[in-house]
DNA sequence: TATATTTAAGATAAAAGAGTCTTAAATATG
DNA sequence: CATATTTAAGACTCTTTTATCTTAAATATA
C-alpha cells in the first residue's frame, strides 16, 4: 500500500514532464508514454481526468496532445493528487473509523492528524514551475534509469 | 488510495484491543471480530500473519485464541505495518522511480524523505501499551460509533 | 475532399486486494 | 474416548485497480 495510486504517480510524472518542456505548445501524449515508459492507452485515461477536471487542456488531431491549463505556478502537485485519487488520505482517520475527530477521536488521531497536515502542506507547496525547472536543470529525473 | 492497507487497518485495531484486555489470557478471535465489526475469517488470516511474524501468539481449542507475544510496551504501531503491508511506503521514492536518492533525486525526493521519516517516527514512537492504555480510559476508541 | 494524426470513449482482460466458505488440526473437558 | 471449541490453511468469489484493445471523433494538411 503506497501513499499514492500508480494512475496519480503517472499523472504526476506526466504533469512534470509537460511542465519541463519550455514552449507551451501540446505535447502528444504518445511522446510523454514512450519517454516516462508508461502505457499509452492508460496515460491517455489519467490525462482526460487531468483535462476534465480542468488541469490540462487537450488538442485532437495532427499536432494536438496536452498541455497545461493554467500556468505551471498554479498547478500543485496535491492538485493533481486531488483529481485523481481524492483527497481521502488527507482527511480521514487512518483507521478508517467514522467521526474520528477531537471529541471522540482514535489512539492515533492526534499524532495522525499532525503529520497528515504536514503531508498535505508538503503536497500542496510544491507546485509545477518550482519541479519543473529543476528537472531542465538537469538536477532532476522523473524516468526510470537508463532511459 | 490510503495509507495503510484495509487488512494493516484490522491489524492495528485489533492488536489495540487484545492490548486493552487487562490480563494476558488468550482473547477469542471472533469476539475480536465481533466488537471490531470484521470479517472473522479475514481476520482470523491477517492476525494469522502477526502470529507468524512473532507479534502475537495463538492458540487452539477452548479457552484459545491469540495474545501479544510480547509486552504491549515493545510492539509499535510500525511494527505491525511491516508486518502486514511492509515498509516500502517509508522507503521509497514517491514516484516509484528506482534508484532515486540523494544523487539521482525524483523531483519531489527532498520533500517526501522529510514528511517520509516523520511518518515513520510517529508510527515507530507509538506503542500499544500507551495507546491501549488510553482505550481503557474510555477516551478513545477502536470500534465505529454505536458499537 | 481524402488521408494521416491525435485525443475520447467504451469494451475487455489481467492482477491485486478484500472477503467468504470449507475442511483440517489442535486442545480442553465431560 | 467423544465432543465441542478454536485456530490453520486452502479454495474460491467479488471488487477495485491496472492495463490492453478497438472504434469514434476532431483536426491539420496535401
Amino acid at each position: 500500500m503506497l501513499l499514492i495510486s500508480k494512475a496519480c504517480n503517472y499523472g504526476i510524472r506526466a504533469s512534470l514532464f509537460v511542465a519541463s518542456k519550455p514552449d507551451l505548445q501540446y505535447v502528444p501524449i504518445r511522446q510523454i508514454s514512450e519517454e516516462l515508459n508508461i502505457s499509452f492507452h492508460f496515460l491517455t485515461k489519467i490525462l482526460q481526468i487531468l483535462t476534465q477536471k480542468n488541469i490540462m487542456n487537450s488538442y485532437r488531431g495532427p499536432n494536438g496532445g496536452v498541455s497545461l491549463a493554467k500556468s505551471s505556478q498554479e498547478i500543485s502537485i496535491l492538485d493533481i493528487i486531488e483529481a485523481i485519487d481524492g483527497l481521502k488520505t488527507f482527511k480521514e482517520c487512518l483507521l478508517g473509523l467514522p467521526e474520528c475527530n477531537n471529541s471522540k477521536p482514535c489512539p492515533l488521531h492526534e499524532k495522525w492528524a499532525v503529520v497528515r497536515e504536514e503531508l498535505k502542506n508538503t503536497f500542496s507547496n510544491s507546485n509545477l514551475s518550482d519541479l519543473a525547472g529543476q528537472i531542465r536543470g538537469l538536477k532532476l529525473r522523473i524516468s526510470e534509469p537508463g532511459e
